[in-house]
DNA sequence: TGCTGTGCTTCCACCTACCGGAAGGGGGGC
DNA sequence: GCCCCCCTTCCGGTAGGTGGAAGCACAGCA
């Protein structure tokens, strides 16, 4: 009676996981049956599953019956260490930053081919932009991308140069200008977007290395006009890039601490 | 000969999100044998479990071989609507407090007995604060904690009363004392401490109501003296409130998480 | 009031995907 | 070399998981 088609190859573990990657930016909020449908779940295999998800409090149930990611999983997000490290460090220098240019503040680091967008700050008068914090912007159409595609390596670079779509009508889309671009990136040391991810905004950004000297994030302004003063906000920038690779000093490799107490 | 011992009543799925939980901010970094004790499982079977969720982007991991919380777990957490809703609200008026005072701004909800900091803004030039995004702290001992516990239902002040542990010297643990400033709170619409949770740091904290009226959040402001122009710090903070108040929808917070929580 | 549709919850006999002790491998300290 | 710690792989037995189907709850409609 009881059909039993239990679909080889696929561990509870996956299931689980895949009910979580059901959601997404788009569908923060999802009804068991579209929950299952998203996750490639029967209903009632689902039900069961997100019940003991919702009683370790990996999601919670809405007023409205939806189900949602739960705090308990927000507290685990915020122990990702690539991302957790990079922002206590940057943070205090991103928000001097904004208190000396006003403009919107975004600080990003380089995943796959794309740029994600690790903080960001923005004041009530300033533009609405596109991005958002953990937004996977693409790399050539946005300072901070342009710099983190200027210093990738080559197997990057080649993949991102194989599909550039255009965004606006000034997203730069000829492979040839952006390779000039980045070239007077690693020369010059900042990129400039101008209107080529959104309209009416530009932007200016800048390295910012590790003491090793590698590129591991990239720091940069967006406004209406930021080319005016361009020199002024690069050595803002620069200033600002300094001190947070001042800030992570040794320690932003995983250190092997703690304990021989046990035994 | 293949012994098999199957610790009845733990499902896969529990295991799998217990060796989530095995990561805590004390613990953001753990090698497979930590992690399997920390989650009460088998060696083998954490390092089976542990390999799919690493597959998946749950875990990372790190160079010297500790397992991580992943990129993907962050992408997922900033999808938890409790905060992220407060967040994208209230963020532009905090940045805009943080560039009209410089202090530090803090961003709180409760949870449980719990102030819980959603977000948190400070300068390199402020004060070194025990406070991070995510750090649950007392309520009784914090400016946001105090605005939150005077809104908080009768059931949870009941809880927060039985166990008024000291911070400091200049904690308050006087539980008539703590209800006087509770009615004085309620009455002014602000909260204030005097090194009650750090040495050397003041504060002054206000409520942020939803459109209902109902107390869903609190602002406040940490410095080394709050106290001297706290009139214009509090019609600071009054403003930003109202300005995130406006900025909310209605059903904008989901029910707090109000169970003894385990673990 | 009854009908229909949608979505959630519970049930349970079958059986496969999971379990975990043990053995094997690798590297670093002494 | 020798030991210790930690990681990885293996495999027979079986218990936890499976999912179709039935039942329930509620809302919209005539």
């Amino acid at each position: 009676m009881a059909g039993n088609a239990r679909r080889p190859g696929v561990s509870v573990a996956s299931r689980v996981l895949d009910l979580l990657g059901a959601f997404d930016s788009e569908h923060p909020s999802l009804i068991l049956s579209d929950l299952a449908r998203r996750a490639g779940l029967p209903l009632a295999t689902a039900h069961r599953l997100v019940a003991e998800m919702v009683t370790w409090g990996a999601l919670v149930r809405s007023p409205s019956g939806a189900y949602e990611i739960g705090l308990r999983m927000w507290d685990l997000g915020l122990l990702a260490q690539v991302p957790a490290r990079l922002r206590q460090v940057a943070a205090p220098f991103l928000q001097d930053l904004y208190g000396a240019t006003l403009a919107t503040v975004h600080f990003a680091v380089r995943d796959g081919t794309l740029a994600l967008y690790v903080d960001r700050l923005s004041g009530s008068e300033s533009l609405q932009l596109v991005s958002r914090v953990g937004a996977r912007l693409p790399l050539h159409a946005t300072g901070v991308g342009k710099v983190l595609l200027a210093h990738a390596p080559e197997p990057i670079r080649h993949r991102v140069f194989a599909e550039l779509t255009p965004v606006t009508p000034y997203t730069i889309t000829d492979p040839a200008v952006l390779d000039g671009q980045l070239a007077r990136v690693r020369a010059d040391g900042y990129a400039e977007t101008r209107e080529e991810m959104s309209l009416g905004a530009c932007s200016l950004a800048v390295p910012v290395r590790d003491r090793e000297g590698e590129v591991v994030a990239a720091l940069g302004l967006t406004a209406s006009s930021v080319h005016r003063n361009a020199t002024q906000l690069v050595a803002a920038l620069t200033v600002a890039a300094s001190g947070i690779r001042r800030g992570m000093s040794h320690r932003m490799v995983a250190p092997w601490r703690d304990h021989p107490s046990a035994q």
